[in-house]
DNA sequence: GCCGTTTTGTTCCCACGTTCACAAACTCCT
DNA sequence: AGGAGTTTGTGAACGTGGGAACAAAACGGC
């Protein structure tokens, strides 16, 4: 899915890595991050040790699914006994890769900009806001959560400097593709785009969509199903 | 499906509808919207016929998934010829049900409320933001985007004046379970969550979960395994 | 040390989704 | 009218994902 709602699309360059397991199905990265979350409210609240049940349930999947997912990553359960809370987390953390923090800029500092921005979750789950961006000369100088707004044209420079691999486009529709040149030009190799319509990358970059109204119009769809048939 | 991202929590009532070609696959429905977006732009650019491969292009899928996409809808195309572009939209329009607006409450007016509400792209897509609420006595009587925010208590009288169907969550995690209960109680029936967590509800009603630092997760989990490669 | 209990890790099977490939159907040209 | 060329709609093969069910492993009581 994703769907979804977000869907990936990617080029996964090529099959010639040595490791033999390590082949984590799609559907089970997309989830990882979800069980991080329910791990952390775990931790949180005190509790040290929990069964698949107990995390299934926290995090709104099937246990066997749990069980399963987990597995590609190794046998870090104990049989008869459960997982130990804050060792999956790390090891879960590990493999997703948020033990350190990545370097993001978000490019269009419109309303959602503003937004992602403010946006708490980011720093508090492995991405560090390094660079705010927009091509409005009205926009730059502007200070947004205490991070200054600057012009589109020092994306290069910033995106060596922080060692940036991960960008977020926030423009309106008819900039997107542009900006996402810009970025893969300058060796960005993920994108997380917020703005309608698709936009086409070379093979090896990440793009992730993230489109508000088709969420609704899917939404919409199983509204009126419901409609017709009550 | 994906997320996609976005996933849909629900129970697909029953089986019981009498006809018996209408069961378009969830991952089309997905799809849909994206169709229609697509159409819309060749519509903008004047383009009154089209074949599966030009609309497969510019909505960035495969041909053959969108053939086989529209064949869940009915016949609309022309063998040799292809699609004519005006007539496709309103079909696909038709069956996502956005022909007419539907009417949305947003719960949560913090940045990303703010955001939410000021996205021209629902009112353009078949949504009508009829009231935003915040349970933050601080935040009621400000205009946000020409509506003036209302205090969370008033819910139940909006989604009776207004019949409303759908609902947008957009405040912190911890009064997200609270104002989806609330949002059920009083007869809202499709929920788009973007607040971080599970939120469950009871059958027959349908959730999406937008979660933004999930995405980004995602991204890190391939950007880290293409570094570890190279 | 042995047995019953609990819970994981995994196997098997089914359903869903994607892609290929082709027959059916339409247009255009002669 | 008929044949060549196009493009849709769909049947069939293939791959991925989900869930039940069970064997393996750990713990606890005696």
């Amino acid at each position: 899915m994703s769907s979804r709602t977000g869907s990936r699309t990617s080029a996964r360059s090529s099959n010639r890595d040595a490791e033999p397991s390590r082949e984590i199905p799609e559907a089970t990265v997309a989830r990882l991050p979800v069980y991080l979350r329910a791990l952390t409210g775990l931790v949180d609240a005190g509790i040290r040790t929990c069964s698949s049940e107990d995390l299934a349930t926290a995090a709104g999947v099937n246990s066997a699914k749990l069980r399963k997912d987990l597995s590609y990553l190794g046998s870090y359960g104990t049989r008869g006994v459960g997982y130990d809370v804050d060792y999956l987390r790390y090891q879960i953390a590990r493999e997703i890769g948020v033990t350190h923090d990545w370097s993001v800029v978000i490019v269009g500092i419109g309303n959602l900009g503003h937004a992602l921005a403010n946006y708490s979750g980011f720093r508090s789950r492995g991405f560090r806001v390094v660079a705010l961006l927009d091509a409005d000369p009205s926009r730059t100088g502007e200070t947004v959560a205490g991070i200054e707004v600057r012009a589109f044209d020092e994306l290069e420079q910033i995106v060596a400097t922080d060692d940036v691999a991960i960008g977020v486009i926030a423009t309106p529709a008819g900039a997107a593709q542009d900006v996402a040149d810009r970025m893969v030009a300058c060796g960005i190799t993920s994108i997380l785009n917020f703005a309608p319509g698709v936009i086409s990358v070379p093979d090896g970059v990440d793009v992730r969509k993230v489109d508000l109204s088709i969420e609704l119009q899917i939404l919409a769809y199983h509204e009126q199903r419901k409609a017709n048939a009550g």
